[in-house]
RNA sequence: CCGCCCAUAGCUCAAUUGGAUAGAGCAUCCGCCUUCUAAGCGGAAGGUUCCAGGUUCGAGCCCUGGUGGGCGGACCA
């Protein structure tokens, strides 16, 4: 039920009989305060501008043809010319009544391909990799939610110039008689050790050199080699994704190395159509529509003077693959905004190219760089970068000495199941419910405080409800009973129910998960008021009453669980 | 030099995409547990929305010009 939706139907449709041309929108918002009703259409000032006339008259003719009988108590006319709408709780009551919260069907399905977390492989997962793979993922299952057939797409980095300093780095290992395992027990340490012989000893740095071109070429002694990286990274990156609760596995692992041989082809491609032109050595496509003032254009290099290519060449490869074999009509990027400019580039260059038409639609949705507390980068102490193993670790640790300090009649396993769902679930939610594109701040206490608008207060309105049904004696699922709206905690509770679909259609449409994040929390929060004020087992509780408040109970919990599963996030009976 | 992004309460963040008196959470202060889980609820206090102009019935949001910060810009990704 999308009352909005329908509101808006029925203001054109009033706005159309008062002579009002039909490009000009009703307008309709929720009211902020009380004393503006419940919505409000602010349609009849932009109107009576374009029309030149006075907004409160057109208001006031706006609503000689409005029909919202059985929907509406009250409508009034305020300020400039606003109409205040007052819906009627009956409407309300029965409208929560049919909504319920499951998978759609959609008319219109779309193939949705959505690039996420896309990790850079021989080195272990950090703080940096969180946003990409959680709000990509928390956009994935919004749109399976809508009905969206949806192709996930991690497209890790396995191809890079540091494969030939990691391969040269294992082969001297191997050679002084070190199993591969051990050498790449810990790869953040592999990775530095090799960084600095690297830097430090030209020889080194020559065979580091040789061995890119060999590994890309097909050698295979580095191929060898190069898998043993390949393998341990996949392992540790697929535990992770188990460990945070992210729908990604192994079947939606398509990385660079996968558009190897196709990488010749797309410059080619690209060469016969006179798009890629050769500029001090290199191949590079000269972008007129990114120029800048002065009308020089954006040049992006598709391969280097040395043969090699870029990245800009793989994603363009992975484009065509994804138009032309996954027949995507849309593909979403999560990907840091630092690489606003690459993505503008690849998304033109696709379009004159011809590998994606206009009918697919190329978004980025970019992602601003975590920060420290003191708005730098965000680091350790030692200056390197922190790894998202360990932050869970601690996230689930923390949350642990919480569960015990507060609760004594839960066993060890319970609590070990808790901490989980409620340490990683604080983690994400800190992330996911901060608008994506701005730099935010990293702070361990704020995140962890477990109070507030955080994950943990969200599972805890679930809880409280699962507890009422289970001192009821009643299971919620096949429970069913009228909702009568009496008190103001009802309908307030009521009507943020309804609000369900609205957000969710626009949080897949504009890929913004803290609109989620925004909405179960004040839906949580109007539960709280509503279990303050409004008992439903106590005694004195007419059994009426007693129903309605346990249908509306039920269907808040369904809701929040449903808000947080979308957000990757999971319930637990107690905590 | 060129380009993109950001600036909102002491701190961390919102603001339904141009709507009415800018809202939450932390922190501070005051109340509420013999009654469905106090990880909670109610209340108080806290603002020149970086600055200066402009557009209009109306601007935190749009335009122009500044200030301060972040990030990109041929051979890493």
């Amino acid at each position: 039920m999308r009352i909005k939706e329908l509101l808006n139907l029925r203001f054109s449709a009033a706005m159309q009989a008062a002579g009002i041309p039909s490009e000009c929108s009703p307008t309709l918002a929720l009211s902020g305060k009380p004393q503006f009703g419940d919505y409000q259409a602010n349609g009849a000032m932009g109107a009576a501008k374009r029309l030149k006339t006075n907004p409160r008259e057109l208001a006031a003719k706006i609503l000689e043809n409005l029909d919202l009988d059985g929907i509406a108590d009250k409508l009034e006319i305020a300020g400039p010319g606003f109409i205040n709408i007052y819906l009627s709780n009956d409407f309300l009551a029965n409208s929560v009544a049919q909504s319920a919260v499951k998978l759609k069907k959609n008319a219109n399905p779309q193939t949705v391909v959505v690039d996420y977390s896309s990790p850079n492989l021989a080195k272990e997962m950090h703080v940096g990799h969180l946003r990409s793979t959680i709000i990509g993922d928390s956009i994935a299952r919004v749109l399976e939610y809508q009905g969206h057939k949806v192709v996930r797409q991690n497209h890790m980095g396995d191809w890079g110039t540091q494969f030939g300093m990691l391969i040269a780095e294992l082969e001297q290992h191997l050679g002084e008689g070190e199993q591969a395992a051990l050498a790449l027990n810990d790869l953040e340490v592999f990775y530095q050790q090799s960084k600095k012989h690297f830097d430090e000893d030209p020889g080194f740095a020559d065979t580091a050199r040789a061995y890119v071109v060999k590994l890309q070429s097909g050698d295979q002694h580095c191929r060898t080699l190069w898998q043993k990286f390949i393998d341990v990274s996949v392992a540790h990156n697929l535990e992770i994704y188990k460990e945070l609760n992210v729908g990604l596995s192994r079947e939606h692992i398509m990385p660079e190395s996968a558009y190897n041989n196709d990488l010749q082809n797309v410059l080619d491609d690209l060469t016969a159509q006179g798009l890629a032109v050769e500029s001090d050595g290199a191949k590079v496509v000269f972008l007129e529509e990114l120029a800048d003032k002065n009308g020089d254009p954006s040049p992006m290099i598709i391969q280097k003077s040395g043969g090699g290519f870029l990245y800009a060449t793989s994603d363009l490869a992975a484009m065509r693959h994804r138009v032309n074999n996954l027949h995507a009509d849309r593909i979403l990027y999560y990907i840091d905004a630092r690489q606003s400019l690459h993505m503008k580039q690849v998304f033109t260059a696709a379009r004159k190219a011809g590998y994606a038409a206009q009918t697919v639609s190329l978004e980025h949705h970019p992602f601003g760089t975590m920060m420290g507390k003191d708005g730098k980068p965000f680091k350790t102490r030692s200056g390197g970068t922190v790894k998202l193993a360990d932050l869970l670790v601690e996230a689930v640790e923390r949350a642990e000495r919480l569960i015990r300090e507060k609760n004594t009649d839960l066993d060890d396993q319970e609590i070990n199941l808790i901490a989980r769902k409620v340490g990683i679930g604080a983690v994400k939610y800190a992330d996911l419910s901060k608008t994506r594109t701005n730099d935010y701040i990293f702070d361990w206490d704020a995140m962890m405080s477990f109070e507030g608008n955080t994950a943990p207060y969200l599972q805890y309105a679930y809880t409280r409800i699962r507890s009422i049904f289970r001192k009821a004696g009643i299971d919620p699922q096949s429970f069913s009973a009228e909702i009568n709206i009496v008190e103001p905690q009802e309908k307030t509770l009521t009507m943020k129910l309804l609000q369900f679909e609205e957000i969710i259609d626009q949080v897949a449409s504009e890929g913004y998960p803290h609109i989620l994040c925004n909405y179960v929390y004040e839906l949580a929060s109007a539960f709280m008021s509503f279990y303050e004020q409004c008992p439903v087992l106590k005694d004195d509780v007419a059994k009426e009453t007693q129903n309605s408040r346990l249908q509306l109970s039920k269907q808040t919990s369904e809701t929040i669980a449903q808000g947080l599963d979308l957000l990757g996030i999971e319930v637990m009976e107690k905590m």
